[in-house]
RNA sequence: GGAGAAAUGGCAGAGUGGUCGAAUGCGGCGGUCUUGAAAACCGUUAUGCUGUAUCCACGGCAUCGGGGGUUCGAAUCCCUCUUUCUCCGCCA
């Protein structure tokens, strides 16, 4: 969420920047600035009135004190048609403040300068390349059938006990998926972040916190009895941390760490790009987050996006790195970095991970702000946070980048965890 | 799940209808004293919205768990929700 001061000072600035994300904001921008201009109208207004109440109030105590019934009584009188007024005011303010919300969270976040116009993954630019190049057999398989050929993941078992997209982890399938688990824990904590473990449902409040409601409410699970949704990412908890919180300047960056599973409906998606692990209604995902003062938080993004390379690095996969265009970026954005990972064989890179810095725009709705030392105002945070990493495609190119007649090798980092080579 | 009690500023804690944005203590910040520190003493110490000024500043409104109500006036009374504690029940 823009704030309205920005929108009030900058009008055509944002609506220029909005380009780029391909996003026409006049209309709303002029809409929110009229809207806003009334509600401050009557604010005032019933300001006003309420000072004239307030005065009325305590001569009405004090008169009643000196036992001056009468003119008490003349006063108690005139604030009847107050009262009304006021009624009538905050009658008007109501509509008027959430037509206001609803327009403000309408407006994308601005992109950050370095961001490229483009209207889809075509304009992304490639910062990076790298990782080893392996030579898979001619008779090489793609995970749906490797995963069955070594029974280490089942779907259909997923589908009996609770649909498509929910599947089983078996034998050392599961131990992999725990093992890199462990891993990415490990390494994050490695670099600094401290880790938690938030819950995995939340309540309505949340979820406005990160944006996913009002307007992506159809893709979280909700459990209606209670109200709560089961949590899309990690980044949902644990960036509510830090709702409605005032940190010390001294205390950023912050950098926290959490694996969670995550949910998705994934309404609509389901098509031939989503086979077997490339989409699911449950995976597992630890995601780091990042809560940085405003001038720091283009470093914490490189730092991050290092760190995410560092991970794919020490797997051995093959991988590039990719700086999305305006057009491809999220709404909440202000600039993001893809990973992917090239799967041999499904001769296509698979996104792993996707690294943003959202400046204040997440911080505005949370409302988590700082202050430095010896400063009066607050000021807001910027927020990032990226995956490092999701498991799914991460697992499938694991297992289709290293396979071989002798069976699938496992990345020497994860030896350790695994406790074993190969899966056969 | 049932019965009862409670929720106040960073923390502790007073305040049962009027001058209360809120005593007091602790903590924090600034200062005096000191070679420096401690102690002592003095001062200061919330957030949001809004207006004038837009550098410092000054004023108005709102906020005592959330929401609603009664009243000229609510931290204080009523309703409701949430949370915490105690007892009972159930249970990893």
């Amino acid at each position: 969420m823009l704030t309205i001061n920005l929108i009030r000072e900058k009008r055509n600035f944002i609506v220029s920047r909005l380009k780029i994300k391909n996003f026409e904001a006049e209309q709303i921008i002029d809409k929110i600035l009229s809207l806003d201009s009334s509600r401050r109208e009557i604010v005032s207004k019933t300001d006003m009135l309420q000072a004239d109440m307030n005065r009325i109030s305590k001569e009405i105590g004090s008169l009643i004190k000196n036992g001056r019934k009468e003119e008490a009584e003349a006063a108690r009188e005139k604030t009847y048609s107050i009262k009304e007024e006021i009624k009538l005011m905050s009658e008007k303010l109501g509509p008027v403040d959430t037509d206001l919300r609803n327009e403000i969270v309408k407006l994308p976040n601005l992109p950050h300068e370095s961001v490229l116009p483009g209207f889809g993954t075509e304009s992304n630019l490639k910062v990076k390349e790298g990782g080893i190049t392996t030579a898979v057999p001619d008779t090489f398989l793609p995970h749906w059938d490797l995963i069955k050929k070594y029974d280490i993941i089942d779907f259909d078992l997923g589908i009996k006990l609770t649909g498509a997209g929910f599947p089983v982890y078996k034998g050392k399938g599961a131990r992999l998926e725990r093992s890199l688990i462990s891993f990415f824990l490990d390494e994050g904590t490695k670099a600094g972040y401290n880790e938690v473990m938030p819950p995995i449902v939340v309540n309505e409040d949340s979820g406005f916190g990160t944006g996913q409601l009002p307007d992506k409410e159809g893709q979280m699970y909700n459990v209606t009895l209670d109200n709560l949704y089961l949590i899309p990412t990690a980044e949902v908890p644990v960036t509510n941390i830090y709702r409605d919180v005032i940190l010390n300047a001294d205390d950023l960056p912050i950098k926290n760490i959490a694996y969670t599973p995550c949910f998705r409906r994934e309404a609509g998606s389901w098509g031939a790009h989503v086979r077997g692990l490339n989409r699911l209604h449950q995976f597992d995902k630890v995601e780091i987050v990042q809560i940085a003062h405003p001038d720091h938080s283009y470093k914490s993004l490189e730092e991050m996006v290092d760190h995410v390379e560092s991970l794919v690095v020490k797997l051995e996969l093959p991988y590039r790195i990719m700086k999305l265009c305006g057009g491809d970026m999220s709404f909440t954005s202000a600039l993001t970095y893809d990973f992917e990972v090239w799967s041999a064989a499904q001769k296509r890179w698979l996104e792993v991970s996707s690294v943003s810095n959202f400046e204040s725009f997440q911080a505005n709705r949370l409302k988590c702000r700082f202050r430095g030392k010896g400063d009066k105002q607050t000021q807001l945070v910027h927020t990032l946070n990226g995956s490092a990493l999701a498991l799914p495609r991460i697992v499938a190119a694991i297992l289709e980048n290293n396979q071989s007649e002798a069976g699938i090798k496992i990345p020497k980092v994860l030896v350790p965890y695994t406790g074993f080579e190969i899966i056969n």
